[in-house]
DNA sequence: CGTGGGGTTGATACAGTTCAAGATACGTGG
DNA sequence: CCACGTATCTTGAACTGTATCAACCCCACG
């Protein structure tokens, strides 16, 4: 493993206060592996054996039940997944595949929990980040039951405009289809939700998305902070 | 506040493990009130002032957001709700209401934040309680998000079943309304779902379910411990 | 009684998926 | 460098799932 990579790694907020043997204990007994594209790195219905870190690349958490599928969440460098299996010392919920090439670092599940035990300031971390994952959760259930699809896309789109400085010029940084599975909806659905955004102020062409009316895109897209705001 | 209630409290999962001096702390400082039907104990948005336990009655928490609303969840005794925001200090993402005459204990944000960092036990079954309501959430988004409204009918009414000993005759215990709430679909939706699921071995009539022909129904509804079961 | 709320039923409309076909983009091998 | 093949994206049409609006039934309760 790399230094660049343990001071990624470090710097997380779920290690960032913890004692240095703690980290230490965490890291002598993981493993940090490199997965090609689309590898499915857990299955739900497993026991949560490890706690992964995705150090490169990008992870897509989806679920199925009965024959279907549905995208849950993604998660880019540098962020842990899946913590709340490896506590309870259950089966996961969801299942976890690359999306590319990446960089993974594996946790066992023992060493998380003992850590937890012995360092009082790992075990505050790890309830602020399970209380951050829940919430996360709750603004997504949110945002799948109280709009459209095609607002769900307007107010994807502003975010990232703020993001990306608000220009009101958005380069779209992940795959169509991805994006379509993000936002809980088939590909076909989001071609008409960036059809039906012609009319409210948004133009696609190709991988660029211009806001030419940002107040009419405001008014379509109805944002609300307990629905969109990451930090609260 | 009377013994039986004091008991009750205690024997929660969050304060079972708990040392008596950090469970009278968190007393003193809180107190029990009782709430008429239909009343808002919390309104998202707000700042998390108080941890509640529902000790008597029933709450409904739900969340709007541009003119919509949704049920996300209800609270029976004896439990608490909204941990998560108290711990971040932070606004609530959902809002409260009472379905009944509800007696409520609320204890200050700032009293349950000194208790976790002050005794150990507590931070863990803080832990504990955050990770089992993530996964529980998680379950809802795939519940949601993977079947249909009869469906998820379909499978409340097997774990109703279940709950009752397996008899296959099955009383609801809640108003229909809510029960299409919790479901997440409107009223009028749940009377066609009823009466969909007659060709699947289920008869309703009134508040009387009989499974007629649970292999139809499980065929059906194809229920996944991992959407469906409460422990895991 | 009569009135009102919960529940059911019907008609209509919107949201979303599926299936199929065509368009565009892109990397590879000839 | 072009041609081809493949994957992504788009568009159209049909269909399922759900919501909405309206009417009506039923029963409990004043």
């Amino acid at each position: 493993m790399r230094p660049d990579d343990i001071s990624d790694v470090r710097a997380l907020p779920l290690f960032r206060e913890v004692r240095d043997e703690t980290f230490d204990g965490l890291l002598r007994a993981s493993f940090l592996q490199r997965f090609p594209p689309g590898l499915v790195l857990i299955r739900e219905n497993e026991r949560a054996d490890f706690l992964h870190v995705v150090v490169e690349g990008a992870v897509e958490m989806f679920a199925s039940s009965a024959g279907r599928e549905t995208t849950i969440s993604f998660a880019r460098p540098v962020s842990a997944f899946i913590l709340a299996a490896v506590l309870k010392d259950q089966v996961y919920l969801q299942s976890a595949r690359t999306l590319e090439t990446s960089r993974v670092l594996m946790i066992p599940a023992s060493s998380v929990r003992e850590a937890m035990t012995d360092d009082a300031a790992f075990m505050a971390a790890v309830v602020h980040d399970l209380a951050t994952a829940y919430r996360s959760t709750v603004k997504d259930l949110k945002n799948q039951k109280l709009r459209t699809g095609a607002e769900r896309l307007a107010n994807w789109l502003l975010r990232l405009d703020s993001e990306q400085h608000g220009t009101g010029s958005v380069e779209i940084d992940v795959e169509k289809r991805q994006l379509a599975a993000r936002l809980g909806m088939t590909p076909e659905n989001l071609s008409r939700a960036f059809a039906a955004l012609k009319q409210h102020g948004a133009i696609v062409r190709g991988m660029r998305v211009e806001i030419v009316d940002r107040d009419a895109l405001i008014a379509f897209a109805r944002p609300d902070p307990l629905v969109d705001d990451e930090r609260t």
